[in-house]
DNA sequence: CTGTTTCGATACGACTCTGTATTCGATACA
DNA sequence: TGTATCGAATACAGAGTCGTATCGAAACAG
């Protein structure tokens, strides 16, 4: 019921590879485009155009807007996991430069302040249509919810090498930190005078850090 | 240069009552339409008849939707620094009130989940729309940055009558407050199951809390 | 009660977008 | 080399939207 994304394949057929290369190029386009201009205020003939082709060609890879949508949806979720997992292998780092390593997934800092801010667009787009829309809200809660699940892990482990213990559950404490990465980013790109997108989510860390006590008290 | 807003008005005539009762039909519509569909999903024709006016209306009162839009952006800044300053008033509650207090003013919870609902996304709106458009982007700024200083003194006398320090500035943890009872609120609409919008926050708070230290150890 | 002003409704032309049906060139394969 | 297939371009019909220019009724002033 929920696997409805994707119809315009026919399962028998591999995808040859100018198909596969025109809908790499569609995507791109895409992205662009709904950062600059959001879902609703991109017309397929915007989208076509700068991917430098005609509707025809959308329409022969995508049944609508709407998948293509759902498409970007598992393929940036996708990769916004896959990248966590790296850092979950590469772990065992000291707090500042696990956050910088969370940071770089949300924002992709190293492809330069532009990309940032299209990548924070997007996901923004995608917030809301994922509180608008029940199918788009499913695939973006599956999503979410790997990425929270993943990082949760990750601080607990972290936590529990190191013998602290905070107020609050690990599954809120990844939410949290979602919450907060994701906000300073925007919060940056909102206010760029008011320092690094980093130092605010920095701020949080310390705050964080100064609330971590020794295990050993257990008892309630 | 940033005075653009209202060209429709001739500031010599004082603006009817009736024409007055027109615009607010049109902006009540406005926030409906916008929550469901966004800024661009939302035409001009949408939302005239949602007010139950044609477009002629429409096109006496404002030149364009953007001006529409501008003109929500003034007025729900307003409310929410008005309301803000409200609780400054009445403060020097405990923390859990205080966040209460400050969530409801974000969330308006007292009118019910749906039109929270509305409000975020309404919210999300204006954040994307300000990070795109630079006009749009200096309003909002104008209006956050108030509501932030605000906020901001509140926690700073809040924590110096408790005789408290936390190791962020004031201006920061304003931010971070915000954020994190804006994430919140999203994050309780993105998946509703995961309990209350306000008890992500209050795991916030609780953070906080522990992380506050007595003001004597000023010497560091 | 009458003349004037105000303001929303109506009518209109131009434009844009959508989705489909068809065409035509390129590529793969025998 | 000839032919079948695939995939993007083109052409087209229909619907929706925009902004304006004009009209008519209600509100208001004298």
């Amino acid at each position: 019921m929920t696997m409805a994304t994707e119809q315009t394949e026919r399962p028998g057929r591999p995808v040859s590879k100018r198909r596969e290369a025109t809908r790499e190029r569609l995507r791109a386009a895409a992205i662009e485009a709904f950062a600059e201009r959001g879902f609703h205020g991109t017309s397929v003939e915007d989208l076509c155009e700068r991917a430098g082709f005609t509707r025809g060609a959308f329409y022969s890879n995508y049944a609508s807007r709407e998948e293509l949508v759902l498409d970007l949806y598992e393929r940036q979720g996708a990769a916004i996991n896959a990248r966590l997992a790296e850092i979950g292998a590469t772990a065992d780092l000291e707090p500042r430069e696990l956050l910088r390593q969370v940071m770089a997934v949300w924002g992709e800092e190293e492809a330069g302040a532009e990309r940032r801010r299209a990548f924070n667009l997007l996901l923004g787009e995608f917030t809301l249509h994922a509180i608008r829309d029940p199918e788009a809200g499913a695939a973006w809660h599956a999503v979410q919810g790997r990425l929270r699940a993943d990082t949760a892990r990750l601080l607990q482990d972290y936590l529990r090498v190191r013998g602290l213990t905070v107020p609050v559950s690990s599954d809120d404490l990844a939410r949290l930190l979602h919450v907060v990465v994701q906000g300073s980013t925007t919060q940056h790109l909102l206010d760029p005078q008011a320092g690094s997108a980093e130092s605010l989510a920095e701020s949080f860390v310390a705050l964080l850090l100064q609330a971590a006590r020794p295990t050993s008290a257990v008892g309630a």
